[in-house]
DNA sequence: CGAGATTCATGTGAAGTATACCTTTAGGCTTAA
DNA sequence: AAGCCTAAAGGTATACTTCACATGAATCTCGTA
């Protein structure tokens, strides 16, 4: 029972702690700040090849790769939002838009693209029932209203091809021919190194006309990025001995991840506020590592279809019983049984396996095509999370789906 | 003993189906002249 | 007669199913040393 004088005395305790966090939005992935470290070279290429806007003609088509972290999206909207400045200073029409591509159920198909994009230029697009092509003329139509520069940025592009092909690339490119007033460049945005080998090659050509690679960042580089940062985010001398040090050491083994270094920081402060100690230490980073962890997991998973969620949950089982590899016979059987239980219809194992191939995608659980030799063939799936992550997620998984 | 055939359990591609949603069109009803 | 509403027809995207064939190494088979 929570009496009225408890909760007004935490309150007052509260209020007589002392704040860690200055302005905590400096550490969040969507802050841009007014320098960017480390990315001098890559900067001064993006900004040269998109510089002709200013002379109110089309810059080249651009792909920039990197590994994730390593400044891509940060730098080009970095970029794009100083030439968006002086264009509007000049008077020169030029106008921007961004899309992840990986974001399910926005940007996954080619349909759901072109219909955010239009969507973009505040036309009402509905989720089904026009042609493709419907799409794409009221999208030309719009933006060929007038002379203007239009730049689109396609995030994480890579992943979107990957899934439904390059056709759509191909697509894309040929808008240009149609306009009469505005013009399009195209700014493709990639985690995959070797994306563009495996491209057609009209699209290799037409859209990487220029090319920046980001290299990740190194742990010394890392750990000015984190000192910049802190010195905004956080208050004084609340930053413990070796803290950024070892963020810096967490996320340059993970190739140079720099949002995770921040959001590492970031999380770790606000579990030494919410515990009312005055200093950041060592171990809340362990401890925020762990919550980033979770966190992630739980939103995935939670915004996973029922089908995904029930085929998670029989691995999840399956796995807690045999602590092994498992394969999808097995995990289809109980599946089946689950489905009965939260009387849900259930799919058939054609889709079970596109199923499992996606959850491995999204990085849930690992999952490999293998041969047995004389007993088949089939994925040998894996968990690598830690067993409390798991249990964790078991758990969400009985509530979300109703289950016991 | 070893090369080649066999086998298993499922991967994978193509084509078909169900569903939800869209536009167009034609008919019927209302309304105003 | 013109205008408006509605329902049917015809079309699309997506998620899923059905069908059929592809895989690939452990195991088996059988000829040979």
């Amino acid at each position: 029972m929570h009496d009225e004088k408890a909760l007004s005395t935490f309150f007052s305790e509260y209020m007589k702690r002392n704040p860690i966090f200055m302005d905590k939005s400096a550490l969040k992935s969507s802050y841009t700040p007014d320098a960017i470290q480390h990315r001098d070279e890559q900067i001064h290429q993006v900004a040269q090849i998109l510089a002709p806007c200013l002379r109110f003609e089309k810059p080249s088509n651009l792909f920039i790769y990197g590994k994730t972290g390593t400044g891509k999206t940060l730098t080009t909207k970095y970029i794009m939002r100083q030439i968006l400045d002086i264009a509007k200073q000049n008077n020169i029409p030029l106008k921007t838009m961004y899309i992840n591509c990986k974001l399910k159920r926005v940007a996954d198909t080619e349909y759901r693209l072109i219909a955010q994009l239009a969507r973009d230029c505040n036309l009402e697009i509905p989720p089904t029932g026009l042609p493709t092509d419907e799409v794409y003329k009221l999208f030309y139509a719009h933006v060929d209203k007038e002379k203007m520069l239009l730049v689109i940025i396609l995030d994480e592009i890579d992943q979107l091809v990957k899934k439904i092909g390059d056709e759509i690339l191909y697509n894309l490119t040929r808008i240009n021919d149609e306009l009469k007033n505005a013009q399009i460049t195209f700014i493709g945005i990639s985690n995959d190194l070797l994306f563009i080998e495996h491209l057609d090659a009209r699209v290799k050509s037409s859209l990487s006309e220029e090319e920046v690679v980001f290299p990740p960042y190194n742990a010394l580089q890392l750990q000015s990025i984190l000192r910049e940062r802190a010195s905004r985010a956080f208050v004084a001398d609340v930053i413990g001995e070796g803290v950024i040090e070892k963020c810096a050491a967490f996320s340059a083994r993970e190739h140079g991840d720099a949002r995770r270094a921040l959001e590492l920081m970031r999380v770790a402060g606000e579990l030494a506020e919410r515990k009312g100690h005055v200093k950041i230490e060592l171990h809340h980073i362990d401890l925020a590592q762990e919550k980033i962890e979770r966190d992630w997991i739980q939103e995935t998973v939670l915004m996973q279809p029922k089908q995904f969620q029930t085929t998670l949950y029989a691995i999840l089982t399956l796995y807690q019983t045999r602590k092994d590899t498992l394969f999808t016979g097995e995990i289809y059987d109980l599946y089946r049984k689950l489905c009965r239980q939260v009387s849900l219809a259930p799919l058939t194992q054609r889709r079970i396996s596109d199923v499992i191939a996606e959850l491995d995608m999204l990085g849930i659980i690992n999952a490999k095509v293998i041969s047995k030799g004389r007993y088949g063939r089939t994925r040998e799936i894996t968990l690598a999370a830690a067993d409390a992550t798991l249990q964790g997620m078991q758990s969400l998984l009985e509530d979300a789906l109703n289950l016991k």
